[in-house]
DNA sequence: CTAAACCATGAACCTGGGTTCAAGGTCAAG
DNA sequence: CTTGACCTTGAACCCAGGTTCATGGTTTAG
């Protein structure tokens, strides 16, 4: 299998691929006679592995931590659970941050309604998002 | 003001000052005798500006648009608020994408659970993350 | 015979928000 | 008069996950 074929059927560039080898995610690959290297199913596999893998927000560092397991001859499963359970307490974490981010725009949201523009001096760079000066005139 | 006596005010560090300027965030400030930065507290406001606004979300980039406006003597009440308006939008896509994933990821621990790792064969990489041959043996 | 469409390599570049380094000037206290 | 804590500059570096570029070889269709 050609370079670029692999990439297609694993939904990555070319590229990529070179930069995969590069970072140790795919071995070495066998060369056909005119140097172009040349892969096989299970290289394929183990592309699908990655993107796979990465779609499930895994970085690069951790789907070849999983890999090198077993490219040791040891099954990974063990690994790759408390990695699973790491990152989905991490998703949770962010999701709380941006929970707290959206109640911060929402509130900026409704200062910038009862805002009046023209009430805005010189004196601030901006009364929606400056907390300085906080309160805003009784309706 | 010394530029350490600014980024102390400000919860800021020293080159990230000089980063800001830099950036064209804050103005070229005035010089001492001795060549050092001199600052005032218009420069404390908006340093303080911008650590607020980065706060809710918004990039530098964004910032300077903001400072630009009113740099320009115009009030930015409408742009900000549009600004907010699509940082909303983009905080809630963000979230249903953390949500996606934390389904997934859900998913993924409960295949760790029930599969067997003396079941895991050479074959596969890993069967928690590879859906490729995905059928789970019946408990 | 030539043009298109592949492949090869190494190196540089990108985003964002800074941090770190090297080499040197300034200023107050002891 | 020296020590330490400031300040100055430009340039390089960090993270991740690639992309882009320059230059050149190979193969296949027309």
């Amino acid at each position: 299998m050609l370079i670029g074929e692999l990439a297609h059927a694993a939904g990555a560039t070319t590229p990529t691929i070179r930069f995969y080898e590069r970072q140790q995610l795919l071995p070495t690959p066998l060369r056909s006679g005119n140097g172009y290297r040349d892969y096989n199913t299970a290289d394929l596999d183990r592309v699908r592995f990655i993107r796979a893998a990465q779609s499930s927000g895994l970085s690069l560092a951790e789907i070849r931590g999983i890999l090198d397991i077993r490219d040791d001859g040891q099954p990974p499963c063990r690994h790759v659970s408390d990695l699973i359970d790491n990152k989905l307490a991490e998703v949770r974490r962010r999701m709380a941050e941006l929970v707290a981010l959206e109640q911060e725009l929402q509130r900026l949201g409704e200062r910038a309604r009862l805002l009046n523009p023209a009430e805005c001096g010189d004196s601030d760079i901006c009364r929606i998002i400056d907390t300085a000066r906080d309160p805003i005139p009784a309706p």
